[in-house]
DNA sequence: GAGTGGTCTAGACCACCGA
DNA sequence: CGGTGGTCTAGACCACTCA
């Protein structure tokens, strides 16, 4: 009841949302133990229920997870690669390779049409672009650009995504911001000239398909603020995602 | 407690297990409303409580639904096509259009490695092949194999496979069996030519790449039953998983 | 108003962990 | 052993739907 009500939300949502925005703001660090769940219920005002409810919920959104006996634990902010796995095409119990990051540059953009609507801008909003090259066994697979709002990111530094948070760390360490996937969609397509040459894609081979990701992703209060577009060689492999 | 004792397994898997059963035995029509959560909550000596979250989880999983005020009901069986999405590359809102679904044939294989693997089948164990054409705005996008364990279903007839139930209406009426996907694999391919000229590609045209899908499905015992293959022509389209 | 799902509580017991 | 998450119960109240 001490929760702030601004709506009419039910208390286990609110306890949801309270827990977000402190995890967010950098209360605990990655793999801190949160208080236990009777704690939280003392000094949220709810019962041990309602608190259960809300960090179930949060443990299956992947910000916490549980470890039976021993506590409730911040979860680390997701790799750049994200929840997906790079694999062999027809074997789906593989365990599958570490995959290794490069950045490639922080540069300037203005938003396109598609863009724009997606991230809920005004046309021609400038944007941040973030390119970064993944490798496998030392061969480049895939090729990352992350569109965000600039004026969100005021300030990004092309160091801080050189380091090894990567750019999903830290958008969370600099800037108090989690990405959750909104919507995914592919494509097949032919890899583009400038694509096949970051690739490594000479032009002696043949034109090679490429597998093309869209993904939109949000804050944990469902404003959009990236647009991820990867060209992802899957020649000898396959492109796994998570599955419930 | 009348619910079976098997393992030690929490009451409320217990209960969803029961009601997997039962709702996969046919007990209820698509549509059909379960009974309330205080009725089934004495029928199996739970509490309301329990019995509540099982029917939760069964909701997530897509087997029911539910309506405040009204009950919870059965979920029609997804169609053959799955819970994806056709939509144009970039957008994300927008509304998908239906695809028209051609069955093509029903035949007889006999399981590669891969499969035989995936599927948990001995080498070379006979399957069955029930091939498909989907149409949007009566142009192909897509071609399906769903390849299945011939033992598990003996008997299967290809008239029951033209009529509208398609492949998975089939098999939860004619076999009791509902499916859940378990894996999924993207991959980018050019076009073989056999599927090329299903998908009425001509030779005429340059080599166009496919977006090329596996999946693994299993019945709700987690017996994987289901391996399916399918060809997608993603010009000027993006396929959309749902997303959690 | 009766019946349904949706939320919340307080209290109980269990299984597991670590000191 | 005490502290944690995991399960289960009984009872309460609310919001919604439909007759």
């Amino acid at each position: 009841m001490t929760v702030g009500t601004l709506k009419r939300q039910p208390l286990y949502v609110q306890v949801r949302q309270l827990l977000m925005q402190r995890i967010a703001g950098g209360e605990w660090q990655a793999h801190d133990a949160l208080p236990s769940e009777w704690e939280l219920a003392d000094e949220l005002g709810a019962s041990q229920g309602t608190v259960r409810k809300a960090l179930s919920e949060l443990v299956e959104a992947g910000l916490l997870y549980r470890q039976q006996g021993r506590g409730t634990y911040v979860a680390a902010a997701p790799g750049d690669w994200g929840e997906a796995r790079l694999l062999t095409p027809g074997l789906f119990m593989e365990q599958p390779d570490e995959l290794a990051r490069e950045f490639l540059g922080l540069s300037r953009f203005n938003a396109s049409e598609d863009i724009a609507e997606a991230l809920q801008l005004r046309r021609l909003a400038p944007l941040l672009r973030i390119r970064q090259l993944w490798r496998r066994h030392g061969a480049p697979v895939a090729l990352d650009d992350a569109l965000l709002p600039a004026e969100a990111f005021d300030g990004m530094d092309a160091r801080w995504l050189r380091g090894s948070a990567g750019l999903y760390g830290t958008l969370q360490q600099r800037f108090g911001v989690r990405l959750q996937v909104v919507s995914e969609q592919f494509r097949a397509e032919m890899l583009p000239r400038e694509e096949a040459s970051l690739l490594g894609v000479t032009g002696m081979v043949a034109d090679v398909p490429a597998l093309c990701l869209l993904r939109l992703s949000a804050d944990m209060d469902g404003r959009p603020l990236e647009w991820r577009q990867r060209y992802c060689l899957t020649h000898q492999l396959a492109y796994t995602v998570k599955h419930g």
